[in-house]
RNA sequence: CCAGGGGGCCGGGCAGCCGCGGUCCUUCGCGAAAGCGGGGAUCGAGGAAAGUCCGGGCUCCACGAAGCAAGGGUGGCGGGUAACGCCCGCCGCGGGCGACCGUAGGGAAAGUGCCACAGAGAGUAGACCGCUAACCGGGCCAGUUCCGGCAGCAAGGCUGAAAGGGUGCGGUAAGAGCGCACCGGGGCUUUGGUAACAACGCCCGCAUGGCAAACCCCACCCGGAGCAAGGCCGAAUAGGGAUCCCGCGUCGAGCCGAUCGCAAGAGCGGACCGGCAGGGGGCUUCGCCCCAGAGGAUCCGGGUUGGCUGCUCGAGCGGCGCGGCGACGCACCGCCCAGAUGAAUGGCUGCCGCCGCGGCAUGGGUCGGAAACGAAACCGGCCGCGGCACAGAACCCGGCUUACAGGCCCCCUGGCAUU
């Protein structure tokens, strides 16, 4: 436990609206159970951030896959993640039920797409979509 | 044993590894401190946490107690409660053989209104089909006859959700509460009951339908907004107000665009730049040109964002006793039981439990066979696979409503069988 400290202090968890809409300017990888963002955030360490619309099911399916992504996203970022970077996994459909492993080897695959830069084109311009996470 | 009725309860369990959020302790590490990290202990979703439909607590606002008006709500009686539209008990009405179930259950001779369609007639009832003695006229097979008229009749038919009490007997030309009996209804007395109401008796032949979740009337209740309530702290940016300095002719400056800032949007806004309006000056005066549009200090109050607080000890939970048919109340003892805020209570695995599907085997029973044995898969056994509901606290309580796989317990009713 000596160490544990150096490698895990880095990581802390986004908070406020406006980083979460800064993310959707960054590196964007999609994968069948969810889709990921990467954003640099000048300085601030590994961070990470949520989020599963209402379109997905009710608060019990909506929280039990919002716990499986960070349970996710605190085994991976550490060794895998971009450094000084915020991450965001946004659900997808179908999330909940995917198996659990291997929702992690898509995790580091999208991580290394993100690492070298190559991600998805952004989200259509003309089509407004849902407002991602709309607060309550 | 079968069928059914009512009430209460649970809503997966255990273990391992890795994690998350509170609180407390810490002779550990860093730090001036606040704290941060490490270690330890302990706690960490529901019966509905849901819908946000009622009732409260708690805050702020308004208000002289109160009354009135408007609006909204409640609606048999009595009780329980902080309170309720909730709960308990009882009553009336309706349903069921029964246990029980349902019930928005004040007022319709205060008033207004509605009752479609059908139907002769729908609230001051009504002659369409009908029934009928006498009387008048007529027919011929000449009489206990037929037809028409005058008239009487609410018994039957028809329509309808509903036809102006029902059944029976008498009565009559035929009928009719016209008379009588019973039932129903209305009124009154008495008795029982706190009351709703019930029972007995007497009187009234009986015209006063239904709808008040139609307006309305009566009785009772209700001020508004909500923890994003409310309180505190600090910071940044520009603006507002006051005083003073500075400058000055009034006094210190309006609108729009672009850009940028606060905080991404919405919103708000300073300086610079461009334009317009306004002020001053000049000139060749229906116009053109030029000039100035400017600061500092202190304090106050407001907006935005962030942090803290409100924030979890409460109409609390669990026992046991007493009172009460019960809802519930009282006394004593014990306990502390989530407080997150992009929002903790999780991820993975193993065993057990329950359900479904498939397979194996042959213990019980079944079928074939004299038997050995074989068959099939009803019960039981073993193995494998899949599944285990509805649903996530957000200031806190009391209810209601809605969702829900599977399971447990208690009481009661009807029927069949047995002793």
């Amino acid at each position: 436990m000596l160490y544990g400290f150096l490698v895990s202090d880095s990581l802390s968890i986004i908070r406020k609206r406006s980083d979460f809409l800064a993310a959707n300017r960054g590196v964007r990888v999609a994968r069948p159970g969810f889709v990921l963002l990467a954003h640099p955030n000048g300085g601030l360490g590994k961070r990470f951030g949520v989020t599963v619309t209402k379109k997905i099911g009710n608060a019990v399916v909506r929280n039990r896959m919002k716990r499986r992504f960070r349970e996710l996203l605190r085994a991976a970022l550490p060794s895998s993640g971009l450094a000084d970077h915020d991450h965001v996994l946004i659900g997808r459909e179908g999330g909940v039920e995917r198996d659990f492993a291997l929702l992690g080897e898509e995790l580091a695959a999208a991580l290394a797409r993100a690492t070298a830069g190559k991600g998805d084109p952004p989200r259509r311009r003309p089509a407004p979509g849902k407002p991602h996470g709309r607060g309550r």
